[in-house]
DNA sequence: AGGTTTCAGTACAGAACGGTACTGTACTGT
DNA sequence: ACAGTACAGTACCGTTCTGTACTGAAACCT
């Protein structure tokens, strides 16, 4: 029975959606209860009937927030689905949201291991299409066997996230597209 | 007359540690003043006679912890100097103190304008060393003139900045070496 | 030795926040 | 129609934190 009371619906959706509008306009920790109280409209009392505490509410409003991660069509060869798979993720990284929660999120879960449990989980769906990306790279004959797949990692995602996080340089496809013509580049020393 | 007083240096120096310990232990929402008061000695009223609010002394602590990015030696050429400077960023950002300042100071300077001056400091120390540096290479005629700067740093910094954000690789001069081979290698497209 | 500064210690006011308890009301599914 | 549920609104308690005010003791400099 997935009959969901439409009455709950509305509220978990109401509240998440200030308390991320909170979270990206004034940081983390100007998510207090109050905060949500008086800008979504919810009372105090329903908020605490759907999450126990205010912490709890942070995590889903970060997971609420977080991109998902898809794997690249199949038929496409190496260097073409890593640029799919990095257009893709220079798509979802320029979102204005996720666009300022993502260094938030990097800062807190250093502290807060339920936090960390939510970087996992999204580091584990990028681990798994990375992975699954490179071995169509071992298939071709461009990567070796027993090659390090974290580090390429690094090497590729590194100057997406540092565009982000500086604020620098935009963050554009044409940088995906540089960062994976230097990774190729880079393979045959 | 720089005669300071020993008795301010001593505590100065009391409070920014025990300080930026805290920060570094359990974030900066945990630097309060009593928390400094209690690990450290420094009674209340003494912190607020050198810091007029809590704010300014985390930004302090930043400040204090923030490395110095300092230009390699002039008789190398683009390549050996990149590698020096990259080199040194990893020592620098290996700090363990550092090491976890920096996710909480890149996350916290999008809502304190303070803070976005530390690291807009920290910017333009490393906006200076990076200029000086490219300009070897464009000299050496390995650079186009008016190629992006900011692009190449993004390619070049930012896998060490993944690393130790993410800390799924670990930040050593390898990745350091295997950035740099990269960079060089797409540079004749 | 004496005047000045800095110090530790403490007490206090005011505000913010988390969390609980309790109203009466409006909606939902049967 | 009716029972069950989610709701808004509010009042309240305990805790935590900032910032100020005041002591007397200790260190500093000349």
């Amino acid at each position: 029975m997935d009959t969901t009371d439409p009455r709950v619906a509305r509220t978990r959706a109401a509240v998440l959606g200030t308390a991320a509008d909170i979270v990206v306009e004034h940081g983390p920790t100007a998510l207090t209860v109050d905060a949500v109280v008086a800008r979504s409209g919810v009372a105090r009392s329903t908020i605490y009937r759907h999450w126990p505490t205010r912490d709890e509410l942070l995590v889903d409003v970060f997971s609420f927030c977080a991109p998902t991660i898809v794997s690249p069509p199949p038929e496409l060869g190496f260097e073409a689905a890593m640029r799919w798979f990095l257009h893709d993720l220079v798509r979802q990284m320029s979102d204005p949201k996720w666009n300022r929660m993502m260094p938030a999120l990097l800062a807190l879960k250093a502290y807060e291991a339920t936090l960390a449990d939510v970087e996992r989980h999204m580091d584990e769906m990028q681990g798994h299409v990375s992975t699954e990306l490179f071995a169509r790279g071992v298939r071709e004959g461009l990567l070796d066997e027993g090659h390090d797949v974290e580090r390429s990692v690094a090497l590729l995602i590194g100057p997406l996230v540092f565009a982000v996080i500086t604020g620098e340089t935009p963050l554009t496809t044409d940088l995906a597209d540089e960062s994976l013509r230097c990774f190729m580049a880079g393979l045959h020393r």
